[in-house]
DNA sequence: TTAAAAATCAGTATAAATACTGATTTTTTA
DNA sequence: TAAAAAATCAGTATTTATACTGATTTTTAA
């Protein structure tokens, strides 16, 4: 018989994690070494118990969970890790695939995707749920619509776009950053055009909605 | 002995439902007589199942928590309701007492809070987790400072608020909602007023912090 | 080191939002 | 049913954002 599949979880709710338990526990080829509700506990925890595969949260007080996954994946490239979260925004899948993550799934996951995809990992393999393999893909073909709004913003439009999000006017941020307002208004419809979008309402909207600001 | 506590669960984490089948079924005061997975299975299936108890969570799909916490209490005001929920923030708490739910926890709750919060709603009396009492009072003494920023919205200005989300113009709203677009001015001015803001771009962040779009 | 990308600035014009005052009608609720 | 809240509309003025065209300088990366 093969050894059991090592897992650790993090995530800041004791009922998933309860949730998990249950459901795991039915799994003969899986066992849980360790449980943690936030960054930090992990980071410390996680040495010891050597798990082969991490189910991540990445809504958790402190790091989020890109950051943390970042930090695992260097600290101990063995380490598997499987996103388990809420959020089903593209930019989020993009963002946790990027620091290392090598399968993203939701909570509102049914039946045995859970160990399907904890099993997929373990070997190594990527597992992303059907429908946000669907979101991605109708993501991509959207972008190809508009080949101008490709999702990477300069410093300096990342520091406009704070200072929008932050209420102030063209010509306060003018001020604020020693320039002309006209330079300003040049960084706003960059951004727009490259968030796709056609006013402030929408631009700030957008930009929460893919945790820019 | 006296009877136990009949509780119906409505929540569409599959893993939450687990969870709290684990935590409840070690309460010998307590059984669960169903579990549904969004607004429209719970209100058909409740009916035969008498519950004392609802342990509800607001984000599900469909209709809103408030949405369902406002049929139930009229249709079934016998059933105490328990808001279990990711959203801390004072509006969802608010608008959820005002639907008629006696409690109101957090899924970040540990220990015996769970357990001790459904006796307390199942005797009548209200229950907010230590948390967000901190949380209202805090929001409560901001609010002095403003009086005019009262955080409740109309029908009317939440229609606009959704429109203005929507990206469209005060004229686009007038014409789509067959009014003048004098009236929508005024909504938009009403709503920054009650929002506490000056410009549609943090219109459109405290409305999304406040789960409001 | 050269090409590409980013950041800078200007003129001009229009559209939209914001501010203020003031009011009537409709709906809700006590 | 009476009082309160919500929804409606108008005039006028100012500020801000958006659109379009066009350009130079600085920084970054191949």
């Amino acid at each position: 018989m093969n050894p059991k599949i090592k897992i650790a979880i993090a995530d800041d709710h004791p009922l998933v994690i309860d949730g998990l338990h249950h459901i795991l526990g039915k799994c003969a080829d899986m066992e849980i070494v360790g449980s943690y509700h936030d960054g930090a506990q992990l980071l410390s925890g996680i040495a010891k118990k050597e798990p082969d595969v991490l189910l991540l949260d990445i809504q958790m007080p402190g790091q989020t969970g890109d950051e943390i996954a970042d930090i695992i994946r260097v600290a101990y490239p063995k380490i598997r890790m499987l996103a388990l979260t809420n959020l089903d925004n593209v930019y989020y899948i993009h963002s946790m695939l990027r620091s290392g993550v090598l399968g993203y799934i939701l909570k509102t996951t049914t039946g045995n995707i859970l160990p399907e995809a904890i099993r997929t990992v373990y070997r190594g393999e990527e597992y992303l749920e059907p429908v946000l393999k669907e979101k991605m893909a109708a993501d991509a073909r959207q972008m190809k619509n508009n080949p101008h709004s490709q999702l990477v913003l300069s410093r300096r439009e990342k520091e406009v776009l704070q200072c929008i999000a932050a209420n102030l006017t063209s010509q306060q941020i003018a001020d604020k950053l020693f320039v002309s307002k006209r330079t300003i208004d040049s960084h706003r419809l960059n951004l727009m055009m490259k968030l796709d979008v056609k006013n402030v309402a929408a631009l700030i909207k957008k930009a929460i909605q893919l945790g820019l600001v």
